[in-house]
Parts: C-alpha cells; sequence; structure tokens
DNA sequence: AAATAGAAGTGAAACATTTCACAAACAACT
DNA sequence: AGTTGTTTGTGAAATGTTTCACTTCTATTT
C-alpha cells in the first residue's frame, strides 16, 4: 500500500510530451487541438499518472465538477434514494457530489446554499422549503418538488395525476367515502396537488370525500385524533384513505389496527412515495409509486446540460399505482 | 433573491481593515494575532461578507475543510443512517461531506480513493470490503466494520458481545436449539464476530446451535432452501435464530410465515443493527442495536483527531437489546 | 539604561491551473 | 506571388490563498 510521491503537474506532463501549458490544458478540456500533439500529451499523462488538480482548476477557471446536494437529512427514504441516484449519475457524468443536509432549518438551508455558492460548486440540487432563500441567478439550480422561481427548474412527480389515480383505484375498488389525510408545511409545494387531484376526481364521479390537511408544526398527534375521533367501537367512519405519504399511511394503519379498524377489510388505504420495505422487495402498503431514479437523473441532466437551451420550468415524472396489500 | 456582485478578497478585507494580507489569512486561520487587529478584520470581512475561497486554500495549503465519505450506497438503512450522521458531525465541525458510492465494486472503491486522494480532501471515512486497497498512508484515514491496516482506526460495535447477548437472551426465552443464519463476505470484518460470540455463548451454556453462513454470491436463496429445508409440516427444527442482519431477519420472517412457521410462537428471533422501519418509531424485529450515531461520530472526531495523539486501532462501541416482537 | 529574546505584522513568492493576446503556419483566393 | 483569413500552438498573466523570511515592536533581564 501507500504511494506517496507528490502528484504530478501539467507542467511535468508538459515537460515530457515536449509542448506548451496552454496545449496540455486544451487536451484535458476537450478543446481541439492536433491529433499529433493530443497523442502525445495523452501518453506523457498516463506515464506520469496525471490527473488534474480540482483545486487549481477550481480557483482559476469555474469548473469544480462538483455539485452540491442539499437534502432535509438522508434518513427518511425518499431523500435517501435522491441522494444515492444523483451520486450514481453525477459520477457517471464526471461528477463529484457534495451532500448537505439541512434537518428543515430555514437558516441552514440558507447557509448551505452560501457555502455552496462561493465554494463555486458547478451546481445545485435541492429539496428545501425555504420561502425566501436567495439564490444567485447565475450558478445553475434545480429543485425537487417546489415551484420555487419562474427561472429555476423544477423536477416532480406527477402529483396531481398520482391524487386523481389514488381517487379512481379506491373508487374502482368499491369504497363510498373517501378521506384524504396529509402534513402540509406552509410554504405550497407540487405535493399539494395530491389532495387536489384526488378531490376533484372524486367530485366528478359523485363520491363524497373529506380532505383533513394539517399543518407541520401540529404534528401527526393532531391527525390520529382525528382518526380517533373517527372511529366509533372498532366502526371508522370512511371506507377508503389517501395517505399524502407512505410514511403517513403506515403510521395511519398502525393506529387503526389499534383501534380495531382491520385494513383493508373495513377500510382501504393508498399512500405516495412508493419507498420499499429496506431489504424486502414490497411496498409497505398500496401506494401512487414517484420514479425516484428518473426524478433524480432528470435533475442531474437538466442541471448539467446547456443553460441556453431552455427546459420547461417545471417537469411532471409519471407516477403508477402498486398494489401493497391495503387495499382489496 | 439574487445577489450577483463579485465575491470578496482577502485583499478586499485587509485594505478595508487597514492590515497585511498575512494578518488576515491569520486571523482566519486561528494563528494568534493581536486583539485590535483581530477584530478590524473581522469586521471587515463581516462589512464585506467575505468567505474564505475553499479552492483558493485547497491550491495552497493542503487544507480543504471537506471530508471524503465512501459507502457502498445510501439507500440501505445501516449506510444511509451512516451518512447522515457524519455529515452533521462534519458540518458541526465546520467540514464538508463529499459522498461517493461504489456498489460494493472494487475498482469504483479503489476509483473513489485514489479520487480522493488526490483531490488532497482532509480525510476518508469509508466502509469498503476491498482487501487490496491501496491507500496512502499519510492522509487521514478511518474505516468502518472492518480491520484493515495496522495503522488505520477502525470503528465498530462490539459484534462479539453482540452476538454473546442475542444468545443470551434466546436461552433466556426458553430456547433449546438455536440457529445462526448469516451471508458473509470472503473479505473477513468485524462482523464475522457475531456468529463467534454467538457459539461461544451456547457452548458455554450447553445449549446445541448451529452456525449457517453462506458466501455473498451465494445470495439469499441459499439460505432461503435451507429455512425451506428444515421445516416440515410447518415445524421448524430450531426454535430460536440469531440473524445477522435485521435485513436478513425480515426476509426470514416473511419466508417462515409463508411456510406457515409462526414468529415468536414456534421461533423467536433477534436481528442485527437496530434499525427503525420509516416513519414509525419502532424495530421492525427483535434486535442487537449498534450505536448508529456514536459510530459516525467517533469516526469523525477520529479522523480530525491530532495525528499524532495516537488512537487505539480497534474501537467497539457497545451494543445494546431492543425487543421488536420477534421475541417471547 | 542597554541588551536581548520573544511576539506579532508584513509583503512577496508559491501553489497548479485556465485564459488570452499573440505568433506562426497554412490554405485559399485574387 | 501577394494578400487575407483561419486554425492552432505558445507562454505569460491571473486566480485567492498560505507560508516564510524579514522587520518592527514590546517586554524582560542584567
Amino acid at each position: 500500500m501507500s504511494k506517496s510521491t507528490k502528484q504530478p503537474t501539467m507542467k511535468d506532463v508538459s515537460r515530457l510530451a515536449g509542448v506548451s501549458l496552454g496545449t496540455v490544458s486544451k487536451v484535458f478540456n476537450g478543446i481541439p487541438v492536433g491529433d499529433e500533439y493530443k497523442s502525445k500529451v495523452e501518453a506523457a499523462a498516463k506515464a506520469l499518472g496525471y490527473q488534474v488538480n480540482v483545486y487549481a482548476r477550481g480557483l482559476r477557471a469555474s469548473k469544480t465538477n462538483t455539485v452540491a446536494v442539499i437534502l432535509p437529512n438522508v434518513i427518511n427514504p425518499f431523500y435517501s434514494n435522491m441522494a444515492d441516484y444523483c451520486c450514481r449519475r453525477l459520477n457517471e457524468k464526471g461528477y463529484r457530489m457534495l451532500l448537505s443536509t439541512t434537518s428543515y432549518d430555514p437558516d441552514t438551508e440558507q447557509a448551505c446554499v452560501d457555502m455552496v455558492q462561493q465554494n463555486k460548486v458547478d451546481g445545485i440540487i435541492a429539496i428545501t422549503y425555504n420561502p425566501k432563500l436567495e439564490v444567485n441567478e447565475d450558478i445553475p439550480f434545480v429543485i425537487i418538488d417546489r415551484k420555487f422561481h419562474a427561472n429555476i427548474p423544477c423536477v416532480s412527480s406527477d402529483n396531481y395525476t398520482g391524487g386523481q389515480l389514488a381517487a379512481e383505484k379506491l373508487i374502482e375498488k368499491g369504497c363510498k367515502k373517501l378521506l384524504f389525510l396529509g402534513i402540509s408545511s406552509h410554504v405550497p409545494g407540487e405535493a399539494d396537488k395530491r389532495s387536489v387531484g384526488f378531490e376533484n376526481y372524486c367530485n366528478s364521479q359523485g363520491v363524497g370525500c373529506t380532505i383533513h390537511r394539517v399543518w407541520d408544526e401540529d404534528g401527526i398527534d393532531e391527525i390520529f385524533s382525528f382518526v380517533d375521533d373517527s372511529t366509533t367501537k372498532g366502526k371508522f367512519k370512511y371506507d377508503g384513505i389517501f395517505c399524502a405519504t407512505d410514511a403517513l399511511a403506515v403510521q395511519i394503519i398502525d393506529r387503526l389496527n389499534k383501534l380495531g379498524v382491520s385494513v383493508p377489510k373495513d377500510v382501504q388505504i393508498i399512500g405516495y412515495d412508493g419507498i420499499k420495505i429496506f431489504g424486502l422487495d414490497k411496498y409497505p402498503c398500496s401506494t401512487i409509486e414517484q420514479p425516484l431514479e428518473q426524478m433524480a437523473t432528470t435533475a442531474v441532466d437538466i442541471l448539467l446540460s446547456d443553460k441556453d437551451s431552455n427546459h420547461p420550468a417545471l417537469i411532471c415524472l409519471p407516477v403508477r399505482y402498486c398494489e401493497g396489500g391495503t387495499t382489496k
């Protein structure tokens, strides 16, 4: 192990290849150069084991080959999957990933964005809920799940259709009294459209539906008491629930079981996300699955694509319904 | 939004503060400097919104304030928790985290280590299974769960005691015929001690135990067929199982249920890891919990501590037994 | 009071790259 | 053949830090 010799520099390469510094630089930046020169440089670089110094490059040019990914955390499977897929795609494209977690704290979010901006990363991918985030317009930025600013592309799943789909499935499976359960942040995001799609579809089919949404500061207890209040002697008022996330669905199922309400016999439940139980290759509940990998890949590709080739400001990727045992 | 002016440099700060460049540098590097100078510099820096340029610093010095974390992936909760806790601790200490995932591929692992070394990160934390990884001895390196080299500190949970504890609990709860199930990599790691502790404790108590371990290339199917073969008409040969990981335990439980064997009535199961089901604040099975946060924190602290203050080469952090409904 | 050691500030050099103005070579066109 | 235009290589300048050899200043000792 250990090969602790000093790294060769471009100067070493240029000397060995017998060409100028500028030519070596061109070769490594894909700028056209005569074939014989190019091969001389490549041979010399290989012989020396040369690799560009990221810091020197970062200092002089703006090219750092590093992209920052900013997420609330990386424990929640939705975020960690996102991080994983982003990392893979970035590495494929020759980029490194700088990961920051914010714990949903607006100050931390701003600090991350600032830090990352002044460190001249080549771009930022973020999931953030800070309504007044200050971002420098001339650094590539892609945001996930929230339309934040006209000029900043947003990648999300097709939340509206997902909501519709949930309603369609529950109705198809015989539900008559539907309920939506969700926890919202005060910052409007794309996920809000889930309940809208759900409600609209119910109305269009003449099926009654109740929307129960709480603010995140109230926490899940608020929802639990709603569920408790809707239950009398093991009978639940509704026969179909659409939960805004799988995590919520799992908790609701747990709560209902404790109340003696059986899923899916007494009430059918559909979640949203499509996260699999770890290890097992199955869903913890019936769900509307988001194309996580495609979302991450799309975010990276847009970020890294030419700034001028203007992209749609909002990219909704298709969702699909997945059976997970909590519907009939 | 958007404040797209050029970043101020140290020169700007020195000009505004009326001091030399060197003094400004000292202030930002914690090198002693007269109080009045210090406050002048700090005031000027604040007024200008100055922050050091990471790339210039990385070029000149070796200090980059960046640590690379190399993991197989960040989807498996064990790894993603690790990444999350490492990130938090690093940020607390003023460092950034560069995350790379390897998919267990030795070439990728080596490539990550190389890339990261020549980019002069300040240190590396890794979980890797590459037996002949080449690492440069003079870059701080901490490895998790595998004693890799005499000079490289390893952080792990106390696997041996964990194995003993699992045996103790199962025996205490009345099991007479014990079984260990595990998937091993060909590269010896700390996790191998789980079965050793388990077996030794069984022997010391005169309780019969079977160790069934397969190589990772055989995959879980090998274990499934062992389980199938040990079952006749809904009767399972053993009454207590210790699985090397929770992920495995969950799958075994699933399999046993399908065979008509009931957990924990017919057979009790203990896993290892202590990962919680997402969203829910409970364990998917009874388990030996690793102190994940403490492991991450310890790894970071050792990495960042003085190189000279020599640490123990192997740090085993304490585990504990957690009830998860798959034991009586 | 003089001498000296120690502490603290200074400014230029060094770090490894990219970029830019320029030179050289060559082709094409009158 | 002379002019023009295009392409391609060159080497110096520039990027924002840290470091280091000096200088200046203060305090201590005799």
